[in-house]
DNA sequence: TCTGGGGTCCTAGGACCC
DNA sequence: TCTGGGGTCCTAGGACCC
């Protein structure tokens, strides 16, 4: 039997822990750049704002007063999740982080009842030591479980917010109301296919011969439809296995036709990626780097180009990386175009104990595998960012924009104080605090 | 005026091998 | 008129997820 926790409205459950005033009233969450909405309340969404809504397009909805739209800040969240995931992880017996919101564990008992009393003092102590609200769905495969989370975040009757599906008859009667789109692995396209012969919910979706979905579809769906019947056949990579690639991307406040700003931009998403290689204890052979204009300016000539880099040997430098991805960025970029976005990826990575030396260059790589460890050491002594790349030492111009911060450092003190001791050897919350800022500067 | 960021997996087709 | 058979590897693009 599988469980699937999943929060509700997340990243607007986190402003709300810090900020109680929030509740009851429409709340968004912003993507960067404050571009579009990415977590609604459930007032938001009573107001019909859509996921991805543009925030400029907010006040269509509803007389812009009404709601409250915020810049996401995913340092917080992040740490939020960690602690429910903790204590998750104290009942469950094989916790599978799925997202920064949702976990697969599977279940200690044989008998459901048990199981579903398990959950609901889960979701109590989550709603108190935490204070997010979380549904949990159960059932034999995790794609139900899904189904069941769903269903139990729905229903407003459920106050226990907890559902299991595990009787053949009730999956059938549930699976005859699940819209196609809301099964995991049907996404846009599949669903509009899937339409467009009649088929719009998952009780119709499980009778299809396999033919036929692996003519529309890959055998993914095959195993979509496997686990709407009961059959256990997809499985969740593990958190702690190793990235394959590594994105830092970033949309930039305005058009920007100036080259500089572009490396400047460029530089910085190395370092990122450089950082975080190194945190994961890994070092990459390929880097990407990519640019592009701003696709909603029809007033402006469109470019976009990318263009990936081998190098000598596998590096998680700052430098090596921020060397190779201006190497990229000169093969592509073209003057007299503005861009509005720019990213790097890097790819063909190992973990440190596979590394092997560049032979012609092996000394090099050691030099800079220490200067790095002491940048660390010096930047978790002293705080992030004490030691950076000279041209990331200043907000650039590229920077994207934040307007919506909450204020809110004056509530840090009662959020850690309701801990109870054992989960309070976290540590503390990342805070904008404005005045600590100022001292620092 | 204003439209996000970060991942994974699968498949088809081309290049190349014998 | 007619031009083998079988394999691997790589890449780009497309689908999905949050």
């Amino acid at each position: 039997m599988y469980a699937l926790a999943d929060c509700n409205n997340f990243f607007v459950s986190c402003e709300r822990v810090f900020n109680p005033s929030l509740n009851g009233k429409p709340v968004v969450v912003l993507s960067g750049n404050d571009g579009c909405v990415i977590a609604r309340s459930n007032e938001a969404k009573a107001l019909g704002i859509p996921m991805g809504c543009p925030a400029f397009q907010v006040k269509n909805y509803t007389n812009p007063a009404n709601v409250i739209m915020l810049s996401g800040r995913h340092i917080v969240y992040r740490d939020l999740s960690n602690r429910i995931m903790r204590i998750i992880g104290e009942v469950a017996l094989n916790l599978e982080v799925y997202s920064v919101d949702e976990a697969f564990f599977a279940l200690p008992f044989d008998d459901n009842e048990q199981n579903h009393k398990l959950l609901t003092s889960l979701v109590k102590k989550i709603q108190q030591y935490v204070g997010v609200p979380v549904s949990i769905g159960f059932a034999p495969t995790r794609t139900l479980a899904k189904i069941a989370s769903h269903v139990a975040k729905k229903d407003k009757n459920n106050v226990e917010r907890v559902k299991g599906l595990t009787d053949a008859d009730e999956i059938n009667l549930v699976l005859n109301r699940i819209k196609i789109d809301d099964v995991w692995g049907i996404g846009r396209k599949l669903n509009a296919k899937l339409l467009s012969c009649g088929i719009d919910t998952a009780g119709k979706f499980i009778m299809l011969p396999k033919s036929y979905l692996q003519r529309i579809g890959n055998i993914n769906l095959v195993r979509t439809q496997q686990e709407l019947k009961g059959v256990d056949c997809i499985s969740i990579n593990p958190v702690d296995i190793a990235h394959k690639s590594i994105m830092n991307s970033r949309t930039f406040g305005h058009v920007i036709n100036k080259k500089q700003e572009i490396a400047d931009a460029i530089i910085s998403f190395a370092q990122s990626c450089a950082a975080q290689l190194r945190q994961e204890g890994s070092a990459a052979l390929t880097i990407t780097v990519y640019i592009r204009g701003d696709h909603f300016r029809q007033d402006l000539p469109f470019y976009s180009n990318s263009c990936s880099v081998r190098m000598p040997s596998h590096t998680a430098s700052a430098m090596e990386l921020a060397k190779h991805a201006l190497i990229a960025l000169n093969n592509i970029y073209r003057d007299n175009f503005y861009y509005r976005k720019a990213g790097v990826m890097v790819t063909d990575i190992i973990s440190n104990d596979q590394l092997q030396l560049d032979i012609f260059n092996g000394e090099n790589d050691v030099r800079q595998a220490k200067l790095m460890s002491a940048i660390d050491n010096i930047n978790n002594r002293y705080g992030k960012k004490q030691i950076v790349l000279a041209p990331t030492l200043s907000r650039g111009e590229w920077a994207p924009l934040q307007n919506h911060f909450a204020t809110l450092s004056k509530t840090l003190h009662f959020y850690t104080g309701m801990y109870p001791r054992y989960i309070c050897d976290y540590k503390p919350i990342v805070q904008r605090d404005e005045d600590e800022e100022k001292k620092h500067q």
